[in-house]
DNA sequence: AACCACGCCAACCGCCACGTT
DNA sequence: TAACGTGGCGGTTGGCGTGGT
């Protein structure tokens, strides 16, 4: 039988995303909603294949994600539900809100793995490491470095494992993953006063990856029914990642693709580019 | 300045689950 | 119930940046 491609990967472009590309997608979307994966590349104008974009939309583009390392607290919380729920990456991201699965996957793979090790913890079972001859003699070898290190006054390792060891009793003691609050669709971006009749709202789509039921539903309505005509130019708060841009780009976008609503188009622009103006202003008022 | 090694992270790939026909 | 289509998930890869020599 053989299992059908995702899509027709014949002259599809591959590889990283350009601003343009972008551009067009963040438009496609704001102005129809996530729908139809597979259909999204040719009615934005994109020569990527559906999972490509889907990817890119989710993990990078949506303009509920949070940026920039795990806190500290976040990433207790990731150790904490790793123990409960294993390799289960969307799980785990459904609980931290503005995180995707790939980021915690991938901050997992190269910070908290390194210094579960470091802890004696092993990674994939969280119990105690147990050493083979050779990690022994290894750690031997460490140790009379680290001593020497000590000498010299800062006491790094120890200075680390102690508040790693800290880390995870307060995560054992206070932590519980039911009561990990859940961000709401509503809370992600937040209707103006100005428009207090905007309908349209991307998040409640993308509230997490694991939502996946409800993606796919929003996915038939906004499919269906969901006009471009119909919808109000959405009036959002942007999160910062939007802001980190940069205005030169953003004033630089034009959307002027030919399948798009283009006016309908322009209007979220220009209301997402005021927003980002009124947020860089904040931050640049911040610093 | 040039080269190399390493770490990070965005993106890809293949499999799976689920819904529809 | 089987076949198929689609989206989602997790593992892996490769390009890029950075620090060291």
């Amino acid at each position: 039988m053989g299992r059908q491609p995702c899509c027709d990967k014949v002259g599809l472009k591959k590889g990283p995303w350009t601003a343009e590309e972008d551009k067009r997608l963040i438009n496609f979307i704001l102005t129809n909603g996530q729908c139809c994966w597979r259909a999204v590349p040719k009615l934005a104008g994109l020569l990527r294949c559906g999972k490509s974009c889907r990817l890119r939309w989710t993990n990078y583009l949506r303009p509920d994600l949070k940026r920039g390392l795990l806190s500290e607290a976040e990433e207790k919380l990731v150790i904490e539900l790793h123990s409960k729920l294993g390799n289960r990456w969307s799980k785990i991201a459904s609980h931290l809100p503005g995180r995707t699965d790939n980021e915690i996957k991938n901050h997992w793979n190269t910070h908290i793995k390194k210094k579960l090790r470091r802890m004696g913890i092993d990674p994939l079972t969280h119990e105690p490491l147990i050493p083979s001859a050779n990690d022994l003699l290894h750690q031997e070898q460490q140790q009379v470095g680290a001593s020497a290190d000590r000498r010299e006054g800062n006491d790094k390792v120890s200075e680390e494992q102690g508040e790693e060891e800290n880390i995870t009793s307060t995560v054992d003691d206070a932590f519980c993953t039911d009561e990990v609050p859940m961000i709401q669709p509503h809370e992600m971006i937040v209707p103006c006063a100005s428009t207090p009749s905007a309908s349209f709202s991307i998040s409640s789509s993308s509230s997490s990856s694991s939502s996946s039921s409800s993606s796919s539903s929003s996915c038939s309505s906004s499919c269906s029914s969901v006009k471009a005509q119909e919808i109000q130019p959405p009036c959002m708060e942007w999160p910062e990642s939007v802001c980190l841009w940069g205005l030169d780009e953003l004033n630089g976008w034009d959307f002027n693709y030919a399948q798009g609503d283009e006016q309908l188009g322009l209007d979220l622009f220009t209301q997402w580019q005021r927003t980002a103006l009124d947020q860089e202003t904040w931050k640049f008022e911040l610093f």
